[in-house]
DNA sequence: TGTTATATGTTCGCTAGCGGGCAGATAATC
DNA sequence: GATTATCTGCCCGCTAGCGAACATATAACA
């Protein structure tokens, strides 16, 4: 399933050499299965997560049922913002995306690296203030783009998380990520394939146009993207 | 304007008596003016603020100018959640939704306050965890539920932060804030005040049957005042 | 190979909320 | 008191997206 190329986690590859290395070996090598739940609502947060090849996304889910996508955490990321924090509670669900595999470590060890060693706590917490700002421009989004922008960005997001312009899922599961109905997705879907801007076909899907896909998503796509692209 | 009567900031007041008293003379007293801007987009920030008898929001505006709120900060509360994760950027916009008094204090010595004192380290984390969930629920929450139960939910959030009913808001300002039309919001509070749930006039508002507010309102309420409740 | 489960295509009626505009009411100002 | 600015009420045509259902195509499995 995962091609166990160079991409581990570029969040932690941008820490220096020597930390790096520490916490290296901390690190327990875990494979991720798609639509693995990593974490309920008032779970306590016994590991932190950095996917390798793979996707974990957050996800919000209301009393009625409905699902929408908070946050997306690929190997530019991590799972885990309330270890950062030392609160480890939440009230939102985490799961598996595209299956792949990561890393994971023990809670008490993170917060023991990152008192030992101050560039992984600075590199942490600039990473919980990018997933704020990720957070306050999608319910800005939510709030006010079509589905075909929002559908767009969440393409393009997605490739960009895993490195690749191939992944596979199915429009049910896009359409629970971006709160909407799945023949919202099938509509705007068959839309792009005509425009010959991604292929797709029973869960797999393919990016062919990047550049046309870009112009079709909204500003926040470029907005998070680059907030990401300043801490690696 | 403003009343100085006991609650100063709930937030601050949650410390240990002997951290209070460390950071309370650092603390300078400030009024805070109805639409004045806290920050821009990319300011620097050069100080936290405790809202007292005051509400500073926190809004997210788009390319095409429309805004949507993306968190409240009353007396339960503060703004400034970069300068606790010391990154000092942010993207969004903070501005007084209602006018008052607070206290701010410089960001260098609110950071020196976290190194002295845990206990003020580990309440404002504690405090960036509420102020994330508040956020993915509003996400969620802009996604699915109406304009009536966000106005609702909203009126609610609002006359916590003041611990208040009354409160001087524009149904434009209102609108605004929820990220819906002017007229939107008129409706809505027109069906309120024939309900005897709120009564209104040019910028005053009133609530006067909270429990029925509360029922026209989204499990949201409920969930994000829990949130901060369990800070207090 | 036939059967079943899963994924996608498509349609239809319906409504919340938009954009925009205009009128009337109340405050503020001169 | 007269004038102007601000705030609210109301209305209309319009559309994106919903909910729900049914049909078809493809993959998985017995």
């Amino acid at each position: 399933m995962s091609n166990l190329n160079p991409p581990v986690n570029r969040l932690l590859a941008a820490l220096p050499k020597e930390t790096y290395q520490y916490i290296f070996p901390n690190l327990e090598y875990v494979e991720l299965h798609q639509h693995q739940v990593i974490y309920f609502p008032e779970d306590r947060f016994n590991y932190a997560y950095f996917p390798s090849h793979s996707i974990i996304s957050t996800v919000a889910i209301l009393e009625n049922g409905a699902t929408t996508e908070i946050g997306v955490s690929g190997n530019e990321g991590m799972v885990g913002v309330p270890i950062i924090l030392d609160t480890n509670r939440t009230s939102f669900t985490a799961i598996v995306q595209v299956g792949g595999d990561g890393y994971r470590i023990a809670a008490p060890r993170l917060r023991q690296a990152m008192r030992l060693y101050p560039e992984l706590k600075s590199l942490l917490m600039d990473y919980v203030q990018a997933r704020i700002i990720e957070l306050g421009q999608t319910a800005a989004c939510n709030r006010f783009h079509s589905v075909e922008q929002r559908f767009a960005r969440w393409l393009l997001t997605v490739s960009d998380s895993i490195q690749n312009d191939r992944f596979q899922l199915t429009q049910e599961f896009i359409a629970q990520m971006i709160g909407v109905r799945r023949s919202g997705v099938s509509e705007i879907a068959s839309k792009f394939q005509s425009q010959n801007i991604i292929r797709y076909r029973r869960g797999k899907i393919e990016i062919i146009a990047k550049k046309q896909l870009e112009a079709s998503a909204c500003e926040c796509y470029r907005l998070i993207e680059s907030e990401f692209a300043r801490l690696l």
